[in-house]
DNA sequence: CGAAAGTGTTGATCTGGGTCAATTTCTTTG
DNA sequence: CAAAGAAATTGACCCAGATCAACACTTTCG
């Protein structure tokens, strides 16, 4: 098992080179990233500390671009050693297919978000994800640090870095949540960002006089 | 394993209801429909003959409305009987893992076209997945036949019935296909589709004088 | 420390695709 | 086959979000 250290930015794997490993992310964030040729991107998803990267499948070439979105660490381990180590532990298939699944399953929401989210009820599903990673979570949920750029998320959401810090405002001015600084997230009202992220608009929909302006 | 028939319209199986089968369709197109509580509504994805709808995951819930777009046949056999096949048959789990792989990559392209194509290039892009469909291709993938609605459509590209609509119009007038009935797609320029749905704009930008208008 | 580059926010304008509405074309059925 | 109903297309208009532009804030480095 070899480990790996990844700089901000660095580029792990590129869509389309051979994928004959098992890799897990140790600490860190990683984006996977779909470039069309005009330059056109999309972040297909995030990773975060213990997510795994490639399942061992058999055909073996990365689907997307790995790049690091901070300082990371992973490890990894080529396919013929995993594949001992599924002959002699068989519930490690049984799990890898839940892993697999569960990754469908997420992709399939997010598809729902892409196709059919107004841009702050897309940011409001992201916020939601964020505050799921326990490593970004504190303060009980309450504070998420966001270590990635406006840039990024644009890309992950389907939208431009202007519309998603617009919607970060619209969030700040409704009272849902609160920006100390770009990279940190206070929740201040997690039912309202849920009942936004689901679709059927902000429970508070008449605003404060003294939070709607300035 | 129990064969099942479905109607046209028929519901198979409700976002949130039990899945403890594995399910193969036999012969029609299924669609997996989610839909937000004001109504919003994607279709996630298609499911044409061949095609597993379930991968006997051990959590074991449907994350999706499994509904008939035209008549079709599946076959199912419960979760316990398709263990045994599974011990007994080591290479399935393997074969499973890639399947599941597969239905990812698929998803996450699906994503870029939600994200980041134009309503043009999204509809270049699904008339490609309808070719590589053996069942609905024909004449050596010049001739392919639609099943699914307009509505349908609207609801998988993330856009509107009236856009699809034009899309196809808009397809029709620069040459690339044609459509004898809505149902049925002459693709005329396959290498220009292509060409479209990686995003890489048409190769025929202008258009002969006679096709362009009327 | 000050300049320069990078990142984020806000404002102004423009446009692609949504929405509403009117036909036309297919399909079904009596 | 005719009539009714559903589905698809086309047209007119409008608005959410992209684009363009200006500015603020933070970080880096000579």
């Amino acid at each position: 098992m070899v480990e790996v250290s990844l700089d901000k930015g660095q580029v792990f794997a590129c869509e389309g080179s051979a994928n004959d490993q098992v890799v897990v992310l140790r600490e860190g964030v990683l984006k996977l990233c779909k470039t069309l040729q005009d330059g056109r991107q999309l972040v297909i998803a995030f990773r975060y500390p213990g997510d795994l990267l490639s399942f061992g499948q058999t055909q073996a070439d990365w689907h997307a671009d790995v790049i690091a979105v901070t300082p990371a660490s992973l490890s990894k381990l080529d396919a013929q050693a995993f594949d001992a180590v599924r002959l002699s532990v068989p519930s490690v298939d049984g799990r890898l297919i839940d892993l697999a699944n569960d990754e469908i399953v997420a992709a399939h929401n997010h598809m729902v978000d892409l196709a059919r989210k107004s841009p702050v009820e897309r940011v409001a599903s992201f916020i939601l994800e964020l505050m799921a990673q326990p490593s970004l979570s504190s303060d009980g949920g309450r504070m998420v640090s966001v270590p990635m750029s406006r840039h990024d998320i644009a890309d992950y959401l389907g939208m431009q870095t202007e519309t998603v810090s617009r919607s970060f405002s619209r969030l700040v001015a409704d009272g849902i949540i609160a920006l100390p600084r770009p990279s940190l997230i206070q929740v201040l009202d997690k039912a309202d960002l849920a009942h936004l992220a689901a679709g059927g608009g902000a429970t508070r929909r008449t605003v404060p006089a003294k939070l709607s302006r300035h």
